[in-house]
DNA sequence: AACGAAAATGTGAGCGATAACATCATCAAA
DNA sequence: TTTGATGATGTTATCGCTCACATTTTCGTT
């Protein structure tokens, strides 16, 4: 049976009901939680060979490792894990700080990190209420007054990097999501080759150029893609157009599609996440403009939905899963060995649909030099 | 490898840099992080009487309190949350379980917690690998083993709301998104309401009855739903068509719609979230038949991008924080009071767009009759 | 047999906070 | 002025666990 018949409600701290035996022994209040004196007395060992059973110490005969086990079965004992950190300074709980979850590679993320977690950890996360250097060491406080043994960052936008470099420098510290430039240890997934793909995708589709809708300038995923899309432009020769930005809401994607669908010479637009896409497609299909015939369009996440656009989307897709594992990895090789600076990058996956296509009376660009 | 009983890497307490001076003085070591007594020596004053500056009790003196405040601020001060845990048996921590917090609704929902629990309390986070009652046991019992103080679950599936029954009855615990059936306080959107509304709203366009792509029946909120929409169409005294049904997913949708954009009877299609909505209308607009003109879709959630679906999207919004700031709240009164078994219901929203018309030829409802 | 090394176990001292109680200070009422 | 009731503060005892060290086995040697 794993769960034994509980107690009834435990008095907690200030009840009445607090009896104690002896200094050394342990109370015979039967509404007590059972601690480890419990388990040694029926065991018939001392406290501190449980201990030892528990924390998979060498040193104990299989038999009394076996009656000690049996033990805390029959009292549904469960280390106490307060009592634990206070001595170890070890909380086996790492913290996740997050800007916003409520976007889509925020959630995945921390999601992600989660799962990645699940054995061995504990997660606990906030969301920074503001942006700024005060709230996220107020955050950071928060975590250090629960004495987490590690932190996760997913603010990838430059004032949070910024605000990161203030803290303590003795916690171990991972950022996803954050460009290169920071000192401090990042996994993130490889933006710029992402854009830089899409974006001769669609040049090799024949596209004269490739406009682009940027996120957020503050945001350091947002930059590489366009750096991404400008290295892809220049490095087949072809003009770069002005930049258009949004803010990665369905709503910028459209407001920017209605400017784009008046100009004819725009045939090709890679934007920096499906969400906008799904705006500018509504936008330009609202104009009369089709897609993928009049303009191709290409985005970044693949979000599940994107597959079921009007038309389903060409997007670059990024994997939290694998993010949020390596992020994790990271971060346990740095609490355990204090090895720090690395970053790592995955590469994401160009997943092709159905939005972009040859522009009209195109020829392929490999077929036509 | 087993741990080895000190470990150089990191700066706890190991070592046998561990000087410490007197049993009542604090040990001069610089590197340690600084602890009540060290306060209470700068203060000059006990260490209890920093407890009670630090816990807002009333018998201090204005001008203690101030020496203290400074000391702390000086000191950079910390209080340590586990030695504080141990005694109180309170960590301030409220643990959340969520099922697939990949979904939009789980999403949010975590997210409004997370909001709500900003101040005062440290959320901790966990999903369930799997729907059976081992692992939900297993997960409140890692929950358990942290001492948290309560536990929010976001599992709206019949088999979470069943092996809920197994948890012990004195943690404090809160279902969202559960049907009233279960006897444990519960905050959840009122889901009948929702699709009642939208039901109607379709009937009364004139359509002759609605048809309904529900959720997985494991699932609550699909249930009531459903409820919902069949409440609605028999209080109008429309022909209930049968049942079909997804898994929430835009490719569940899509298919679902394939079969329905054959039969020419159906005009009016109730979605039991808005995802399943887009995917339906990608394969009516595939078959031909026109959104809103020839079939009107209704959804559900709101998600963000579902006003630039084309067309833009009639659904029924859920107010995610405010069902988050209210799970918080019972919660919170539980623990406080342990009153139990209420069931809250937060309204949902309609929100009208462009995704619903009247059906070819008809005559308003109301204008008919 | 005798002995010492290694394995197995026990003992006492904290970790850093709060709770309960003891003590001293302060002040209004007798 | 004395006195008792508070108010403000200090002292001591835990909370449940792990660490360092002491002690007792258990063996393989010579």
């Amino acid at each position: 049976m794993a769960s034994s018949p509980r107690n009834p409600g435990w008095p907690g701290p200030g009840g009445q009901a607090r009896v104690k035996a002896a200094t050394t022994g342990r109370p015979p209040g039967p509404g007590r939680p059972p601690v480890m004196a419990d388990v040694a007395q029926l065991a018939g060992v001392s406290h501190q060979t449980v201990s030892r059973v528990l924390n998979d110490h060498p040193n104990v005969r299989p038999h009394t490792r076996e009656k000690v086990l049996e033990a805390i079965r029959q009292l549904a004992y469960r280390p106490n894990a307060a009592a634990r950190a206070l001595v170890t300074r070890r909380t086996h709980t790492l913290g996740v700080i997050s800007i916003d979850s409520t976007l889509y590679g925020p959630a995945m993320m921390l999601h992600g990190i989660e799962r990645a977690a699940q054995h061995g950890h504990f997660v606990l996360i906030a969301s920074l209420p503001a942006l700024d250097r005060r709230s996220m060491l107020d955050t950071v406080d928060r975590f250090l007054g629960h004495s987490v043994d590690g932190i996760i960052v997913i603010a990838p936008q430059t004032s949070a990097v910024a605000a990161l470099s203030h803290v303590p420098s003795d916690m171990p510290l991972v950022a996803v999501g954050c460009g290169t430039r920071a000192p401090l240890t990042s996994v993130a997934v490889d933006n710029a080759a992402g854009a830089r793909t899409a974006t001769r995708y669609l040049l090799g589709l024949g596209h004269h150029t490739v406009y682009h809708v940027a996120g957020p300038s503050s945001w350091l995923d947002a930059r590489e893609r366009t750096d991404g899309w400008r290295a892809a432009l220049r490095e087949a020769g072809a003009p770069e157009p002005e930049l258009l930005s949004g803010d990665w809401s369905a709503r910028s994607g459209y407001e920017t599609g209605q400017k784009l669908a008046r100009r004819p010479e725009v045939t090709g637009v890679f934007c920096s996440n499906d969400t906008m896409a799904l705006g500018l497609i509504r936008a330009l299909s609202e104009a009369g403009r089709r897609v993928p015939e009049d303009v191709s369009v290409v985005g970044f996440d693949d979000v599940p939905e994107s597959g079921y656009f009007l038309p389903p989307l060409t997007t670059v897709r990024q994997d939290f899963g694998e993010l949020g594992r390596r992020a994790l990895g990271a971060l346990v090789d740095r609490i355990a060995s204090g090895a720090a600076g690395e970053h790592l990058r995955v590469p994401p996956e160009f997943v092709v649909r159905a939005s972009a296509a040859p522009p009209a009376g195109a020829v392929l660009r490999q077929a036509g030099s």
